[in-house]
DNA sequence: TTGAAAGCGCTAACAG
DNA sequence: CTGTTAGCGCTTTCAA
């Protein structure tokens, strides 16, 4: 039996039992300041007695706005839902909308039919998007960016041809930190293990890298590629070890992949920090559940989602937002990296 | 400068192209059959050409369905959101969706004003709603049942009175599995971490672990109480060995849990399995990283997630269901059970 | 098989 | 400060 849907009280409804216009209500239920107090009162009243919520969908039609926010996950990220990253990032979205008038929609794009999320997009069903790109290159939004505010998290690859929004870490700066504080504890032999290499993150922490140990006066050691995961971590210890390249520590661009490395550290006899210093980025529970302890660069994933969401948010409202935002960063010292 | 937004072509225009009337390409967009061919491709063109999207929201209310379902996330669990099950449950919900009509719209109950939620559930905004409860009772809910299609993930506390649709696994069932395994390599002195006592999911567990304890003719061990996470599993561990009780296996509720009871046994200088064997539920990234991987038994959340989306979709198209669904669960042998 | 017309529930000028 | 009047873009009888 298909039930039958419970008939909702409408706007005029709530008019006649509060004896007003239905524009009167409206203007209520949209808090307008120019309704006398007593009016007021009596339309609160009536729609507290008829438990009446407004309908978005007419709402929508009727001011040309959806008040909802889709956030858009590439089909190829979503496999890596599991990563505490995004999770957070999208939680942190969530909460700060659930504080705003909007909603917040999920969205997988599918990789067999890239079109039907812009065309989603475009099709006026949302105010504004976020885009979780953990993957490669997503050029493919960018030319949507001018017909809908778009937020990206983290720095894509494309151009930045203008109209980009992005609410970003600075990866480079905090690869820097991480090494040098592994550094610091005198090592000469530093290797690192990379992300993917079509990713504006893994891109610039490896630059970090480098960098600091440039700075350090120390040669570049070998460089092993993973894309964020545990098991790659593991398999790129396996490749960096057998590479027979002195090593006496390691910087991998996510704890995951350290925490992957460290087994295999473990498992080839040797101890972390005294053989092999570590450091690495991200503090979730891999890096604190490691032993020794990760020491590792916190970026506030939750911070950054709501974030995301507050730049979508005013630029939907038109106020005018930097293009690009930076989030702090954090140095946290444990037993990984050393003396 | 309020970007003016792009004007996307209305149905009205595409009539226009096609030299047909809105009801005609309105019957085409919807895939009704009775339209003659050639003008069926006649539409087509018009859509193709004009890059017409149709807008949800006046369709929406032309229809009185809003095509959107809503995932609830209680507050207090949005804080678990780390939990990799529930990224998973999200995800095999977004992913299945991603292949119908339906747009998932995320709702985090807050807590400070719980009618908030129900309200905007009850408003008619969205078709069905999916209802993720880490956390305690959720009878909160329960009413809304009787206004709009609701499935809930894991059995709710409150007692069933009809009408609630639920997508479970045989929790009893699977913590049976997980603790025979261990006892089957003789051990005599089990004991179990369980999870928060107001949910469905740790009392069942608790009572498979102890179902098969006492069919094994061992007495019933000590429990502790934690909260699913690693760090609770760690203060639960230590009470559990300060107890003075005789251990020799661990029935952790949660593979979070028993990662964090590790720490404690190594650093009480105990082994595993040798000293202490373990078993426990999830087969996660904790499980798999664990040194010995955690003998567990694993519950496919992200089926788990995606059959639920399947349900409310069937209970909105008015299709019957099965009120409970149970979904298989599997013992998965590793190493810290022991030999 | 197609078109005309009447809304869906709300907001937004425009008067008063 | 409040009511009247048009729609927003689409679906859906009802006739033709």
């Amino acid at each position: 039996m298909p039930e039958p849907r419970k008939q909702q009280p409408t706007l005029e409804l709530v008019a006649e039992r509060a004896g007003v216009s239905r524009a009167t209500v409206s203007r209520v239920v949209n808090g307008s300041d120019k309704v006398k107090a007593d009016v007021v009162r009596a339309v609160e009243k009536a729609i507290a007695e008829l438990n009446y919520v407004p309908n978005r969908a007419a709402r929508s039609l009727a001011q040309g706005r959806t008040n909802s926010i889709a956030l858009v996950i590439p089909e190829s990220t979503a496999k890596f839902f599991a990563d505490p990253y995004f999770a957070s990032v999208i939680q942190g979205a969530a909460m700060y909308l659930s504080t705003t008038e909007f909603t917040l929609s999920l969205l997988i794009a599918t990789e067999s039919d890239p079109t039907k999320t812009s065309r989603y997009l475009r099709g006026g069903n949302v105010d504004g998007a976020l885009i979780l790109s953990h993957h490669a290159d997503d050029s493919s939004y960018s030319e949507l960016a001018g017909s809908l505010p778009l937020v990206f998290g983290g720095r894509p690859m494309s151009n930045e041809n203008g109209n980009v929004f992005v609410v970003d870490v600075d990866n480079a700066a905090a690869a820097r930190k991480a090494t040098e504080a592994m550094l610091k504890t005198g090592r000469k032999h530093p290797v690192t293990i990379s992300g993917p290499q079509n990713m504006g993150a893994a891109i610039d922490r490896q630059r970090g890298f480098e960098q600091a140990v440039h700075e350090a006066g120390l040669p570049a050691g070998p460089v092993a590629v993973g894309d964020f995961t545990p098991d790659s971590g593991e398999s790129a210890m396996r490749e960096l070890l057998a590479s027979g390249a002195k090593i006496d520590s390691l910087f991998a661009a996510s704890a995951q992949m350290a925490f992957g490395a460290m087994k295999v550290i473990a498992d080839a006899g040797l101890m972390v920090p005294s053989d092999i210093a570590i450091a690495t980025i991200d503090d979730d529970s891999f890096a604190r559940n490691a032993s020794p302890a990760l020491t590792t660069v916190a970026q506030n994933a939750e911070e950054q989602g709501a974030k995301m969401a507050e730049v979508v948010v005013q630029r939907i409202n038109g106020e005018s937002v930097p293009e690009r935002i930076i989030m702090p960063t954090k140095l946290i010292l444990r037993g990984s990296h050393g003396v």
